[in-house]
DNA sequence: TAGTGGTCTAGACCACACA
DNA sequence: GTGTGGTCTAGACCACTAA
């Protein structure tokens, strides 16, 4: 384990300074420059209880500063375990070349379930369905380096199936990938994208294998065909270890290393 | 003031359930709710010491929920004002058609500065820029609706300005309306973008009107031309108020190519 | 000056992982 | 069991805003 004697001090010292930074700010500075020069990848921080006795504050005031340092993907909590300096971020593509059109070969999501049931307000609203109206919901998940960093629900409103589909049918993953294969049937024709903060859901929380409440990046999606709204996803990325990318040359994502 | 009566009734049941959920998950549950059904935007909320009392919590476990409803951008908090109801996060375009190349007429950005520096090593990395070179850093600040929405720096290193570039030339907002009429005799080769969170540097922060470390979607830009890199920017946006958009449908399709 | 949210403390107990 | 991070309490004082 690194000595962090000298930063100690160092907090000593600032704390007395004309403007009065608070002590957590300034805490996860110090932390911040330690990660950089005395730790590497992988290694275990002491325990918070040890961490606060030596920089002399609160464990409520220390915890303030790794709460941020691990929004920022500078760090890993587990609950029974410790406190892991994390990776960098991964890079996850979610450029239209990457995620062009649902169920697409070679695509990175894997298909967990499918229902028929109606779609929450802020889901109808994307796909001009009115309120109470059904729609099939397909769940995936999107792994990356063997961890899954992503889970979606994607909406496909009935007018979308084709005439013969059958709502008795299989249900489960296998009904999931039956309604991908229906949406290959449409000329594609375009899509709308947003992402903006959020927090996991419980069930979210579940997949990523984080706490309900955890920072996540949503990406919402318009999938367009035949001039309408044809299918929308709301997909939940882990805010912690991922960096979506919206290359465009055409290539691999030059941004990745 | 609605009454949250109810409400406290509600947090006093749920508490005794098999699986016990932590106090400010569910309150958090429970203030969201009354936000839709009892609160109007604008409106303000008691203060935190009487919404504890009111809930039976302590005011730092009320303020869990809080944090977690302003992440979500469902409330504002400002200091020696109080807690208010946020409106509806704004959408804000940062698809290539909109942000397509910096200095461009119409764009929403207002050049606020501009000085010769050593740009930080993740910055010359975006660059491929030898580290200690120096590029010229153009600041930046996007505007919507009468606010300020992101701040930006913009990297473009001295291989990107003509022959007859004077570095000596004016200082400020002048310095920097003159580096990008420089970037308009590139002819433009595509670009690169990323998404991540982050948290306000106290620089930005004091830009975008919130605390050093609020949450922000920090948006990677690379610029290309001429087969390499001439630019790149850092552009903060303030996570609370903003979504980010990607939108294609009017525009040029992304699918080309 | 009064009232707000922001910071900080010094405890306590709980849920979870692992040996 | 033992040790970790997660939750929670009941205070205190500070920085800021606006009347």
């Amino acid at each position: 384990m690194p000595d962090v004697g000298e930063l100690e001090a160092r907090v000593g010292t600032t704390e007395l300074e004309r403007v009065p930074e608070p002590k957590h700010r300034h805490l996860k500075t110090v932390l911040s420059e330690a990660l950089d020069s005395e730790f590497s990848v992988g290694e275990i921080l002491p325990n918070e209880r040890e961490l606060a006795a030596r920089f002399g504050v609160a464990r409520a005031t220390l915890r303030q500063a790794l709460e941020q340092l691990e929004l920022e993907g500078r760090l890993q909590r587990r609950r029974g375990v410790g406190t892991t300096v994390a990776p960098p971020r991964v890079g996850v593509d979610v450029s239209p070349t990457q995620h062009s059109w649902p169920g697409e070969n070679g695509e990175a999501w894997i298909t967990a379930d499918c229902s028929r049931i109606v779609p929450p307000p802020s889901a109808a609203r994307l796909l001009d369905l009115p309120p109470g109206e059904p729609a099939e919901a397909v769940r995936r998940t999107r792994m990356t380096h063997g961890q899954s960093v992503a889970t979606e629900i994607l909406y496909v409103p009935a007018a979308s199936l084709a005439a013969g589909w059958d709502e008795a049918g299989p249900e489960g993953a296998e009904r999931g990938r039956a309604v991908l294969r229906e949406l290959q049937h449409f000329e594609r024709g375009g899509q709308d994208r947003a992402v903006e903060l959020g927090s996991a859901r419980s069930e979210d929380a579940r997949q990523l294998d984080r706490l309900p409440g955890a920072p996540v990046l949503i990406v919402t999606t318009r999938y367009f065909a035949d001039g309408r709204t044809v299918a929308a996803s709301v997909a939940t990325y882990r805010a912690d270890t991922c960096r979506l990318t919206f290359g465009n040359q055409g290539g691999v994502s030059l941004l990745a290393g």
